[in-house]
Order: structure tokens, then sequence, then C-alpha cells
DNA sequence: TAACTAACTAACATGTTTGTTCGTACCACA
DNA sequence: TGTGGTACGAACAAACATGTTAGTTAGTTA
């Protein structure tokens, strides 16, 4: 991923909060265009291809970042076939399957919060 | 919050992001100190001072912007008692009470996840 | 009038994430 | 030999988040 710079208080301050079980659970989840992936492949298992079309608005630099990001977490498999021209598949992971719940949960939460929010700001 | 560029890909990006639900949700606890002063509050009011003595290593700026913020998504309240010296007192909202256990959901998982992720990786 | 406390606030510096543009590897097929 | 498609990767730039330091307000007490 992008190099870090292991002394500073940005990333020391990151570190101590990763310990934090839930933290670490947000953190995973945390970039920009995770949730977005997620649940397009949570759909069905989706190529490299289908990915890029579906979302052409994030930047093929972004998308390969943050596929591999969740890969590396273990949100989901990387398969390639070695075709021609070549066939990468994206699936999400038992783990990722069971945080899909979750996640459902968090979108209603979110959802209530936002007419709330709505409402009186 | 710090001015942002309405014209930036980056804020565009955002917002669009922010339709969904889910990626609400997160957006609105997904701030580095976030959870953590949440957890803190949810176990009994506290003031200002309180926070800021637990979590030393937080720097005032980034307290104040936390809890800010948050109060602005509408899930804590900030009482303020007119005695001498000030008194700020931080209370959990209905909305953010609500969101707890998922939260603890997310916390579980993200236990298993990380014993899963130091197995293999 | 000066010192003290709580709870901020402003200005600036650093570091990280995201976005933009161009280029690469692989093999097939014309 | 050149073109085509898929799935990336590298270098650079812009914007944002976080961290550091010093200062502010209001009232009270010495």
């Amino acid at each position: 991923m992008g190099t870090r710079k292991q002394s500073s208080t940005y990333t020391r301050n990151e570190k101590l909060i990763i310990n934090c079980n839930m933290s670490y659970a947000v953190h995973v989840i945390g970039g920009r265009w995770k949730l977005l992936l997620l649940d397009k492949i949570r759909k069905g298992t989706s190529r490299y291809s289908d990915l890029k079309k579906e979302f052409s608005y994030i930047s093929e630099r972004m998308l390969t970042l943050q596929l591999k990001s969740m890969e590396q977490d273990g949100l989901i498999i990387r398969n390639v076939f070695a075709e021609v021209p070549i066939r990468v598949e994206y699936t999400l992971t038992p783990a990722a399957t069971e945080l899909i719940p979750i996640l459902d949960l968090l979108s209603t939460w979110g959802s209530k919060q936002r007419a709330l929010q709505g409402d009186n700001s």
C-alpha cells in the first residue's frame, strides 16, 4: 500500500487505535469505495472489468487499491484465470459474508439517522 | 469543520458515496477517535476534562473536533453548565444508543477477523 | 490587578488518502 | 510485425485529516 512513515504520530496513533476491535473493524471497511465494492461482489462474483464498468467514476488506481487492500484484510478472494485475455474474479470470503448482515444493520441505522438529521438540521 | 473545496473530485465523490446509507453510517463513526469517545461516553456522562484525562494521547484539537462532529451528526449531546469554572458534559443521543449494539457486533466480528488474519498472514 | 481553571480556538506543519495521467505485461490473432 | 483486450502499476499532484503549539474567554479568588 502507500508507504508509511512508521515514526509519525499519525501512524503510531493508528496502531494504537487498531487495538480496539471495533476500530479495527471500521478500519477494514473504511476505505472510500470498499462498501460499494463489497455490496456489488456480494451480489455475485465479479470480474475486474465488471467493477470497472459498474463504477465508472472510480479511477482504476483506486479500484485496484481498494481491492488489494480488501484482499489483504481477508474480505475478498482474488481468482486469476490464465486465459487470454486474462480474467480475474473477485468473491467474498466467509468472513466478509458474516459481515454482511452487520452492514445491513448499519445501513438501516444510517437511513433512520439521516432522516432524523434531515428533519432538524 | 475544515473548509472544503466544493468543486474537487474528492468532495464530489464523497457526496456521491454518502447517498449510500451504509457508507453514511460508516462515515459518521469513521473519525479517528470517535469510537473510543463513544465507548467512554456510553459508560456514563462525561465531561470534557474527563475525556481529556482518560485520553491524554488525543490532542485537544482533535478531541474538540471529534466531539463537535459527533454532536453535529446527532450522536452526542453537549450540555453546558454555566458554573464557575464552566462545566460541559457529553451524553449519547437515543440514535447513538441504538447504534451501540451494532458496534458491539462489529467488535465481535473484528476480534474474530483479527485472529483469522493473524493466523495466516 | 494578577493568577487560576475549564473548555475551547486559531495558525501552522506534517502525513496520508484520493485523483490524474500515462505506461506495462501477456498472449492471441490478423 | 502490429493491433487488441484485460488487468493492472508508477509517478506526480491535489485535497484532506491529523498533530503541535500557543493563545483566548469568563468569572473568581488572592
